[in-house]
DNA sequence: CGCGGAACTG
DNA sequence: CAGTTCCGCG
């Protein structure tokens, strides 16, 4: 178990996975839904909607767009990005919500509950994003290298 | 749309 | 390993 020291509070292991190569550690894609859910610029894009955990995808396109930007994948769509968040069902991290179009859910009862017994779960997973992604220091575009040699 | 197999990549 | 790309099927 890891806790986040900048926040102060803990944070599971299944929302950390540290991954080798500590510098240059991939974002992952849950990750990324995780913090644009957090903020409030783009709940026109993606937003919290129905049950605990549960959240929708109002533009697919954007979300898609801006996953790509991040990731430098300018080709990415809705159509990869969903196949994505369909290997997460496996991974216990997600499941979809039928019936409801674009909408999927965050295994965080279950997982939470698995790996801290203690937790409870009165804190939205707005607030434990929040907690995690401390106020969202830095958002880095698809920005490889700037080596800004001067003599 | 949503699903999951399959090949492929860093 | 965590997707990305492509795709046939329901």
């Amino acid at each position: 178990l890891r806790a986040s020291l900048s926040s102060g509070i803990a944070f599971p292991d299944w929302a950390y996975k540290p991954e080798s190569s500590p510098g240059s550690r991939q974002i992952q894609l849950w990750h990324f839904i995780l913090e644009l859910l957090q903020k409030e610029e783009y709940h026109g894009v993606i937003a919290w909607q129905g049950d605990y955990g549960e959240f929708v995808i109002k533009d697919p396109d954007e979300v898609a767009r801006l996953w790509g930007n991040r990731k430098c994948k300018p080709h990415m769509n809705y159509d990869k990005l969903s196949r994505a968040l369909r290997y997460y069902y496996n991974k216990r991290i997600l499941h979809k919500t039928k019936g409801k179009r674009f909408t999927y859910k965050f295994n965080f009862s279950k997982v939470v509950l698995v790996n801290y017994p203690l937790l409870d779960m009165a804190s939205s997973p707005f607030l434990l994003a929040q907690n995690h992604f401390n106020g969202g220091a830095a958002t880095p575009d698809c920005s490889p290298v700037t080596p800004e040699v001067q003599i």
